[in-house]
DNA sequence: CCGTATCCGAGGAGATACTG
DNA sequence: CAGTATCTCCTCGGATACGG
């Protein structure tokens, strides 16, 4: 975090960045978007490799961003639902888009790669 | 990087966003996009704040991934210029649509980071 | 001019243990 | 269940200094 200190101000797309591609980000609003509303111990299952610990952190920060909305029951035991808010669903434009170049240019990416490296 | 371990298989957009979205990597190709080919210490002052190393660690991934070309210039003192490919101009639209998101949704993401934090 | 070599500190990640 | 609390490990970014 904290990226935006003064070079990428120059750069209308930065501050995006910074809320939306942080680390784990967009796997997170993709299973909120892909699954709609689901428990905490939902999400750690879909994000097999994500510890309690960086979950919880990442949440936190949607949250504070209003990407994220977190619902808390008082039962017992507790419940915690998480879903995607207005705001967070209005990237899914921008989200169908990256996707579509990814297909559209990743092989082509790979291929750069391969020559780089061969070489 | 190394972003893609395995959660984010199952997320499409993962991929682009470890190639794109890494560290100073969209203010460097906006720099190559706005100002076109330049070379290293152009590029070292318009990023006010980048080192020199990261500069060039960056520079290589990008030319590594296909979306930056580096042309050597064998003089004295040398000379070394960087543009930015088709590949790399490809993501032109996408950087486009990540902008008006900003204009339309920065504003709603603030609100909703004030709002948090005054409680 | 165009980098590379080194060292350092911050932050992410894993493991483990513990509450309401 | 849904976290929080530590502690350690380790990678990466930033700063500084030097070399072809």
């Amino acid at each position: 975090m904290q990226r935006s200190a003064d070079p990428e101000l120059a750069c209308p797309v930065a501050p995006v960045v910074d809320i939306v591609f942080s680390r784990w980000t967009t796997p997170i609003l993709w299973a909120l978007h892909e699954h709609g509303r689901q428990r905490f111990v939902e999400l750690e299952r879909r994000l097999t490799s994500i510890t309690p610990k960086v979950l919880t952190q990442r949440l936190r920060q949607l949250e504070r961003d209003g990407l994220v909305a977190r619902t808390y029951y008082a039962e017992v035991p507790p419940r915690v639902e998480y879903e995607i808010t207005e705001l967070g669903a209005s990237l899914g434009p921008l989200f169908a888009h990256l996707a579509t170049w990814a297909d559209a240019h990743l092989p082509a990416v790979e291929q750069a790669r391969s020559a780089y490296d061969t070489r």
